[in-house]
DNA sequence: AGCACGCCGACT
DNA sequence: GTCGGCGTGCTC
């Protein structure tokens, strides 16, 4: 008779945490909470992480099995590390099971064994650094790998050959076997390599340094607040210095874009640390190898995108996330976590500083601010060498606009290719044209399953639903009077980069969309191509917007940002504002002046003139008081209520029911949108609905959830319906 | 989510 | 007879 149980976390959908029996012939001392075990769940095995072990159980003895395999003998996951990701399933309303396997590494949670394997170092040996030229003269590859031992001067993990776009691995071979190279293990013990040389930071920056460094002793949120161009970066180093040479760790979130390896490059130059970086780019091995030895205090710097926030930490010196305001750090499917907001929570935890970064804070970082909750450091300065873009409105009413472009902004892209530089433009919806219109009868193509129009995509020759994949081939007369007037209306990407292709037949020209980037390496290609200089356009969407820096791009032309001005979406405006910030921010660095210009038929909106005269601080400010005035409650959420069955019918009877109770609990501002057909996004042969609810509260989301959760299942018991809700963005005001 | 069980119609 | 469709219920 067993004298104790395990509370096991599996990886399933389901909100529980299931007992188990411990493995015959095992006693108490053997199990620690945090190790992994094999154990038999319905008819499969699965692997489960020990997150209990309880002297009693609810279950009767026949209903329990015993574990059939312990795989850890010292706990992989810390108390502090349960702690959270329970928290998490809890905040999230999501299966537990389900976001354990989503915190850990795949090799992790499918049982490999927690080792790190020791890297083989790569340097010249004597003989191969007193080699004269003409020794390499005959093999070009060998000369490469030779002259960049010789520039690092010190020992090299394989890692480091990875930039060069040939197959390495021959010459270096032959170099061994000649002697030239020698390998050696890594030295896990000696993390810190020469002292680099450090910077000389302005008054704003040091007073942000310093008031990080005072407060640094315990859990503290810091919103670090700086134009681009202001230096966050710097200050990012010189914090993470700091920590480092106290012997302690920094984990350093970045928003999921191709960034990564870029400013790894950067920070391993300025710093004396062992670092190691997990984002999507790396495979399994890799992922795995950088989560253990992070948490083995191998490395003392995490660099990583949204997923790394979960790595445990073995001495948590400081974490910084960068970019604070980008909706990457948000999981937008499955477990709908907020990387931010798990950042702030594990800080607490971990009782460390934690440095919020970006040029364009979100609106909820603001008002905590206001709160007092977290405290705001401003870099105002642009450093030397950047200087302020002009941003100016074209007024397009009554323009004659050729395909959208209007007369002066063509005219200074003009101007800008004849000086030999290059130009940005701006269109916020890939495609050809988002409607396809019958001139006759005024038919237009629409979603058969949604209620989104179809948009053209010329080059493909089809007409998509951007919202749930579905395709049609373009008509070539109308379905609905036969009549050969079909148009496009509106603008697109495409549309964009056909008319300037035609303007500018001789300039080089390259759109950037989802649509164009989806081939491996199509963004780096374009984004090499820029660099090598001269005249060029680039037609993209937002996507272009995001942290690369084109130093050879003089004019920004945003050409359609009324929809941004007049959504119903309340977060479209400050999303506009960041876009207008960033790119601004983007153009005109070194010494050439940058230029802004965008277009709207809307120049008196009081939103656009605020940010054109006073910036982006101003705005999210005046936003932010706008909204107090108005006097709404704390809490303001949009949730998005998804339900799907094979029978639509009883999807639509849920939806109905789910309304009812949503209101029932809610005595405040709520309005509720839909059922909406929502996109058939994975599997056919099933009705999706979602209902739009949007709901101003005077208690955080997951508290309304909570009283909302029990009776939506309570609804759910009397039919076949299966169901989601995600409530974005998270505990807003 | 899987997977089995079980009930019913339609076939070699 | 029994094959297979899917509604229902369970996973310690």
């Amino acid at each position: 008779m067993p004298k104790f149980y395990l509370n096991i976390v599996v990886d399933t959908p389901l909100y529980r945490i299931f007992d188990y029996l411990p493995a015959e012939q095992s006693s108490r001392s053997d199990y620690q909470t945090g190790q992994r075990v094999l154990v038999s769940f319905g008819k499969t095995q699965k692997i489960g992480v020990i997150v209990g072990i309880a002297s009693s159980t609810v279950l009767k003895q026949k209903q329990l099995k015993p574990i059939n395999q312990l795989l850890d003998s010292s706990p992989l996951l810390s108390a502090q590390d349960l702690k959270l990701f329970q928290w998490a399933a809890d905040y999230y309303h999501h299966p537990i099971g389900e976001v354990f396997s989503q915190a850990l590494p795949k090799q992790i949670r499918s049982g490999l064994s927690p080792s790190i394997k020791l890297r083989q170092l790569y340097s010249l040996s004597d003989t191969g650094l007193t080699l004269e030229q003409k020794q390499l003269k005959r093999s070009p590859r060998q000369s490469t790998l030779w002259h960049h031992l010789k520039v690092i001067g010190q020992p090299v993990d394989i890692d480091s050959f990875s930039s060069f776009d040939w197959d390495w691995r021959g010459p270096l071979k032959s170099m061994i076997e000649k002697n030239w190279v020698t390998i050696s293990p890594e030295d896990v013990s000696t993390t810190t390599s020469t002292q680099k040389p450090g910077f000389q930071p302005n008054p704003a920056q040091q007073a942000a340094i310093d008031t990080v460094s005072e407060a640094s002793k315990g859990f503290h949120v810091f919103l670090l607040d700086g134009v681009t161009g202001s230096g966050k970066t710097e200050v990012y180093l010189q914090l993470i210095q700091r920590v480092i040479d106290a012997g302690k760790q920094v984990l350093i979130l970045l928003p999921e874009i191709t960034l990564t390896p870029q400013l790894a490059h950067r920070f391993k130059q300025r710093l004396a640390a062992q670092m190691v970086t997990s984002h999507s780019g790396l495979n399994d091995t890799q992922r795995s190898q950088a989560w253990l030895r992070f948490k083995a205090g191998f490395a003392n710097i995490l660099l990583g995108t949204r997923s790394a926030v979960f790595t445990p930490m073995h001495k948590p010196g400081m974490i910084i996330l960068d970019e604070e305001h980008d909706t990457s750090f948000k999981q937008q499917e499955g477990f709908r976590y907020s990387a931010r907001d798990i950042a702030i929570m594990r800080a607490r935890d971990y009782n460390i500083p934690i440095v919020l970064g970006t040029a364009t804070p979100s609106l909820e970082s603001l008002y905590n601010v206001q709160q007092n909750r977290f405290t705001h450091l401003v870099l105002p300065e642009r450093t030397a060498g950047a200087l302020k873009p002009d941003i100016r409105l074209i007024d397009c009413r009554n323009q004659t606009l050729n395909n959208h472009l209007s007369k002066p902004l063509l005219k200074a892209i003009t101007k800008t290719l004849e000086r030999g530089e290059q130009v940005i433009l701006f269109v916020n919806r890939r495609g050809f044209a988002p409607v396809l219109m019958c001139h006759s009868c005024g038919w237009v193509g629409q979603c058969r399953r949604c209620d989104s129009r179809l948009v053209i995509h010329k080059q493909a020759n089809l007409l998509r639903c951007h919202h749930c994949g579905v395709e049609h081939a373009i008509p070539n007369t109308c379905p609905s009077c036969q009549q050969a007037e079909l148009f496009p209306l509106g603008l697109g990407t495409e549309r964009v980069e056909e008319t300037l292709g035609s303007l500018f037949p001789n300039i080089p020209l390259s759109r950037i969309d989802r649509d164009s980037t989806r081939k491996k390496d199509a963004m780096q290609s374009v984004i090499d191509k820029v660099h090598e200089g001269g005249a060029q356009i680039l037609v993209g969407t937002q996507m272009l917007a995001k942290g690369h820096h084109f130093p050879n791009v003089t004019l920004v032309g945003i050409v359609d940002i009324d929809a941004g001005l007049f959504s119903c979406d309340f977060r479209a405006s400050e999303r506009m504002s960041q876009l207008i910030t960033q790119v601004a921010g983007r153009a005109g660095r070194e010494e050439k002046l940058g230029r802004v210009l965008i277009q709207t038929h809307h120049p008196e909106h009081p939103l656009l003139n605020t940010l054109i005269e006073h910036g982006y601080a101003r705005f999210a400010k005046d936003a932010l008081i706008e909204r107090q005035q108005a006097q709404l409650p704390p809490y303001y959420y949009q949730a998005l209520l998804r339900v799907n069955a094979i029978n639509e019918q009883a999807v639509l009877t849920f939806l109905n029911d789910a309304k009812q109770s949503i209101a029932s609990i809610n005595t405040q501002a709520i309005n509720i949108l839909g059922p909406v057909p929502a996109p058939m996004l994975k599997r056919a042969g099933r009705f999706r609905y979602q209902l739009l609810i949007e709901s101003a509260q005077r208690k955080p989301r997951h508290l309304f959830l909570k009283q909302l959760l029990p009776e939506l299942q309570k609804l759910k018991s009397s039919r076949q319906v299966r169901w989601s809700i995600d409530i974005d963005p998270v505990d807003l005001f």
